[in-house]
DNA sequence: AATGAATGAGCCTTCATTCAT
DNA sequence: GATGAATGAAGGCTCATTCAT
């Protein structure tokens, strides 16, 4: 077996850059094909339809941006610091491996909806990062879950502009002061002076 | 205008609806055309193409939003409350029409993306209203369409959870919690404790 | 409204004689639509699905024909009479409209066999001859279903080998024939030396 | 001989099974591959297509047949006898080996069809019995070619209703009544008294 | 203006066959 | 000899678009 899986991951990376160019349904199992450098028969070896091979490559994508930022906060036991690395981990996610990136916020959210339900664990994170916070008295009480959706928002969509070049600020300012905001919005006020 | 004058309107509608339940390459003519309660070839006397009458629910619904933004808008004139009647406002918007909403926001991103170029004027409204709190002393120096983005992410994302059952807070606290959290973020140092 | 059923016929008559020459799945929609003088999409503004369209071939193959036996039966009275009517009647039918014919004995065995269960009708009324027949004392007492059984075999198997030139007796003498070979099996008893 | 001695068997097993269920056309040679324990590509080893698998197949089953219905005609020497031994061999054959039974009798008359030319062997034999019956004055005059054929079709026609449960008559009663159906019909006009 | 039957290009998928291992 | 991954030619079916009525 001397490449397992290496047509697998052919596939699905040929099938990431076409179903983000040109959508899921816009893509057609001929371009992957031929992106992927095989013939369009072959798909159907590794996946039983296109639409098992788009929720498979979501999944992938998922998994390799969890892994990510798992790593981005490996060093980290302040809560603040958690925050701080976390967004500065979509951000380097993102411009790092931004099909995949992209692919994560926003195909699912109209072609494959029904396939990503209860799969956002970056959201539950951040949400466990906002308690543990708000426990230890570094953030203000919130409903966590309503601060995590603000956060996450907050980053995808600057993330999003940035990439629109509608946004003319350098990468790092826009990383420090996206991390700055959150701090000032969700701090307890106690903090604030200092 | 309880009924529109022409078929043009029901087309318009028919799509939208069957534009976010399927996306927009997942629709048919023919679904349109039953919905619409007309006949498949009629609907080529009022668009040239399925694409175009894409392009013309996107502008149709940006419209009607935008209008919508500007009326909640009419009587403040004070930017802190310009900034909350604009965070409600688009809360407002996303209750009472969600549909149109949710087009706006999330089928823009992927399926008609080249047709949104430049078109996003909420949020050129929203940087002129951050804008204009910083030349009064408002809100601290800060990159305005980039704070622009971050408060628009925060909402939309907010709502988009919200929609999915995935923040437990009722409608009001959210808007105010939301509202108040973007205050923070952006006001001057020295407000902070007031 | 010129010719409201004539594309749906030449649709099912193309298909008669495509499904005859190679089977059903021998044959290709795109061989049907050629051979009807229609594009492939317009077999499925008529039917659902091929197979649903070679369902209805059987139908309308099975309806002519059970109209063309009880044409042939119409003005007999005596048992005997009727048996030889029927019989007749399916030698009739096989030679003037031996694609109707033989897709109604052949096709349905094989490839349609789960679509015609108690659809066969002549095999019915053959054993209500029969029955009849016994109960006027012309016929020796045997189970009905059986002697329909049998006479039915009689008639299409010699149908079938005539077809492939392998009975070497001329048309009308094999229907005299099977006929009296008939009536000699099912007889009473004191007929047979009449 | 319990286990063929090579593949070769298990193929032509496996693929009767399938063909009857499903139909040649019906079949995959991945399904024949499953069933006979082996890979796809061996197939190819021992038959040099699909095609020539099936026609295999069907000489196979024939062969087998042919053998069976000599055996039991083996200690007949009265025509009659012969005849009775035949029709009996046929139901027993069908009986014990339904499957082949069925594919020599139905899959040759739509896909194989070209394939069968002149290979019914049984049913010359039945001719020649026929003949040499009437040469012996057992049976009365007629083409023995047609009154094979409508024997055969007696036989056949009956096995296929019996099988469906349309003929509710016990097997041994069954068979009686086609043999003696049979002799009736062709006996000598002198012998119908007996 | 409106209709809806017809079109035909193209889609996803299947499968008999081949061939490197 | 056997394998099974890969092939690629169709196959059934869909659907945006056209056009005679």
């Amino acid at each position: 077996m001397p490449r397992p899986i290496s047509k697998r991951d052919d596939l699905i990376n040929a099938a990431l850059v076409l179903f983000m160019k040109k959508g899921i349904k816009g893509t057609t199992t001929r371009d992957i094909a031929n992106r992927a450098g095989i013939s369009e028969g072959t798909i159907y070896r590794h996946f039983s339809s296109k639409e098992e091979l788009a929720q498979k490559v979501f999944e992938d994508n998922l998994e390799k941006f969890w892994r990510f930022l798992r790593r981005e906060l490996r060093n980290t036991r302040n809560p603040e610091d958690m925050l701080c690395a976390f967004i500065k981990g979509i951000f380097e996610f993102a411009r790092k491996h931004h099909r995949r990136y992209s692919f994560i916020f926003s195909a699912h959210q109209t072609e494959l909806r029904r396939l990503s339900r209860g799969k956002m664990k970056p959201k539950r994170m951040l949400a466990r990062i906002l308690r543990l916070g708000q426990a230890q008295g570094y953030f203000r009480p919130m409903q966590p879950d309503l601060a995590a959706a603000m956060i996450l928002g907050m980053v995808t969509q600057t993330i999003f502009y940035m990439r629109n070049g509608l946004i003319p600020v350098s990468y790092e300012d826009v990383i420090r002061e996206v991390a700055q905001s959150c701090l000032r919005m969700i701090r307890t006020e106690t903090l604030a002076g200092s």
